[in-house]
DNA sequence: ACATGTTCCTTAC
DNA sequence: GTAAGGAACATGT
């Protein structure tokens, strides 16, 4: 069921938040990975578009975290609270973090 | 330390 | 009101 997007969303916002409900429940994905999938070159690109986000929880922009396993960013932090409660929403769907990156790499997502 | 893509803000016509 | 330029950004090497 596809998502009807406000006017305001960028064409690239569009692709982003596609793929990102591409991504099942229990998995996460990295920015570097989501980028690839669009065919961009910058996963920064994609943490812009992600941090302006305004259609959570439909959009599941918790389950995208950086390259090297760390949580990334949540609601326009980069630390502190917010990347708890990230955390915390991932631990309700099965995914744990250990030492302050994601415990288990297979729960990485593939995009094909 | 620099490259990268997209968006936001400011400034100028 | 629109155009153009520069800065900012939830990154990665």
């Amino acid at each position: 069921m596809a998502l009807i997007y406000d006017a305001a969303t960028t064409p690239f916002q569009r692709r982003v938040y596609d793929a990102a409900q591409e991504i099942p429940r229990g998995m996460v994905t990295t920015y570097v990975r989501l980028a690839r999938h669009l065919g961009c070159g910058s996963a920064r690109a994609v943490g812009q578009a992600l941090r302006r986000n305004r259609y959570a929880p439909r959009v599941p922009c918790h389950r995208i975290i950086s390259a090297d396993l760390r949580p990334g960013g949540f609601s326009g932090q980069t630390g502190g609270a917010a990347l708890r409660r990230k955390q915390a929403l991932l631990r309700a769907e099965g995914v744990l973090f250990r030492a302050g990156r994601l415990a288990d790499a297979r729960q990485l997502f593939d995009f094909r």
